[in-house]
DNA sequence: GTGAAAGCGCTAACAG
DNA sequence: CTGTTAGCGCTTTCAC
């Protein structure tokens, strides 16, 4: 391994010369042209673990997510990612299985490791979160959550849940199945429940039913078998997109038709609501703003400035084929 | 910051007997509590960029992905992640957007930041690579691909190709369209085509047409929406599920109905080809057996124990709706 | 502009 | 078992 010191002797200066060349201290041209040569030579990088030891920390951000295969999160991940190299730094990305404990785990794992930043898509934020980002001194960034006291950036869950209860409702339909999911999911299990809600309630004479379940395509579609026979509604809203898909295979089993036995929407506008037929209703959200944002944000925590403490990134409904009038059917 | 010394100071001992209790040394028991309880108190814990600075690498591994929006990439990635975490190392994700260019970056980037061990996911092996790879002296395990000089680890594609082409043959199809992609990836364009070509000449009097496309959806959707409408084929193979997806959604643009006017099949066994409907027929690779897999064969290279130069996880068909005998047409 | 020297936090002989 | 003593490769004063 060739290290900052055989530069320096090959080149005949000293290593703090060395160093200074290394990082855009003041150095004669003469000097410069000497040492760039033997750089050149002998493909001299400066040891990353040395530097840091000084530096304190590190061209790197952390990114804690999780899971891996999930559209979502992979959306994200590519935007932080392009953003991140445009600035010369390093995604260290850490998955948690969907564990909180692991979360924790992890928080601590990449302070060790000195990133500069961390962002944190967490499901569901708890004290001990909180205590450990307190401890650490690495700015972090909430991503997909808000809690109070942390710096957070999400999508406009409320307004997404609106738009889509208002358009379920301007269908003419009555009877509505919302799939939701948990309610320690403040994003998901709360906002874009509540702005369902609010926008169907609007209406008159409807009857919404709530039913709770998972993330997991597997369990929402063993649900959705038990209940599409039972349910009168003749619109199911599904709390994000793999639900709808659940629903949408669920029905396909049950023999049941969309959108002729009812209309079925999603949310987050995966790419794969579009290419099955039905094409699904769903909202669009912003990942890759939301990862860009993210990226802008956690900088400027990094660099001390104070930000609002919670962003929230636009969506925008995507009418399609699984959703139609109500009205169609009383012909 | 909380370092050795602090620690060594508080416990009334030198700082080599608190690194020796740290790294599993001969402590006496007592000094082993006196310390133990320093270290809680303070919540200490090693500065890591000290300790790679002596101990020339790390527990981190690194991954270097394509793509961070593939369903295999990700697979794969959970799969390598769930694995390292067992033994405690971490995995360090980089991503290129399949810029080859960028590979050779990262292996770079890696290879200072000592890791380990390297996998490489990539999709074109060139000379560079090989030179890069020689260069740094991290073990590096090429992931998907084959190159000779290089341990590698992938699928049975040829075996896939082949089984999925004896399929459609069987079928008593005669005119048969494939959708494969440019040879330069060897994996899928040459070793998956050839299994398939094989297979599908080992029938009498077939036809079978070869048109080149990308990994993209888009891209092959487009082409599809040009192609479809000409073709005789009653049997479409797609070279990845990616493709057939795209197909399909081409099929059904031009209002074409599958499996009644061509079958459909493609490989890889995506999820999301069992939920649209029809189901497709592909070839399901065994994703998570690979990430282990490759987990242990980098291990073994990075211990210095010599492996076997190429190991291929095996796969299986899947049959599915998307697929139909040929007769079926004639009656 | 440049060099000498003092660490950064930790590990690893080497004595004792 | 434990303390002393050198470094690991680099950055950063502080004189010159």
């Amino acid at each position: 391994m060739v290290t900052i010191n055989d530069i320096a002797q090959k080149a005949g200066v000293a290593k703090s010369t060395v160093s200074r060349y290394l990082n855009g201290g003041s150095v004669s041209q003469k000097t410069r042209d000497k040492i760039d040569k033997i750089v050149n030579e002998t493909g001299y990088s400066p040891n990353t673990f040395a530097q840091s030891l000084k530096a304190k920390n590190t061209k790197m951000i952390g990114i804690i997510v999780p899971r891996l295969d999930s559209y979502s999160a992979n959306e994200v991940l590519s935007s932080v990612d392009r953003t991140l190299r445009e600035k010369e730094y390093q995604l260290l990305i850490t998955n948690t299985d969907q564990s909180s404990e692991r979360e924790i785990e992890n928080i601590y794992t990449l302070a060790k490791q000195k990133v500069a930043g961390i962002i944190l898509m967490a499901t569901v934020v708890t004290e001990e979160h909180k205590k450990v980002i307190s401890e650490i001194d690495v700015p972090v960034l909430l991503l997909g959550q808000q809690a109070e006291g942390l710096h957070s950036i999400g999508h406009q869950e409320f307004e997404a849940g609106y738009a889509m209860g208002r358009h379920a409702g301007s269908l003419g339909h009555k009877n509505f199945l919302y799939f939701s999911v948990f309610k320690e999911d403040i994003a998901v299990g709360q906002h874009r429940a509540n702005g369902v809600l609010t926008a169907l309630n609007e209406e008159t004479d409807v009857n919404v039913d709530i039913i709770e379940t998972s993330f997991s395509f597997t369990k929402a579609y063993e649900l959705a078998l038990e209940i599409l026979p039972k349910t009168n509604a003749t619109y199911i809203l599904c709390a994000t997109d793999n639900i709808a898909m659940a629903v949408l295979k669920a029905a396909h089993t049950l023999q049941l038709r969309i959108p002729d036995d009812f209309s079925l929407s999603g949310f987050g506008g995966y790419e794969v609501t579009s290419i099955v037929s039905p094409s699904i209703t769903t909202v669009k959200y912003g990942y890759k703003e939301l990862g860009e944002t993210a990226v802008e944000k956690l900088f400027q925590l990094i660099k001390g400035e104070s930000i609002e403490e919670n962003t929230l990134i636009p969506n925008y409904l995507l009418k399609r084929e699984s959703t139609v009038s109500n009205v169609k059917k009383v012909e």
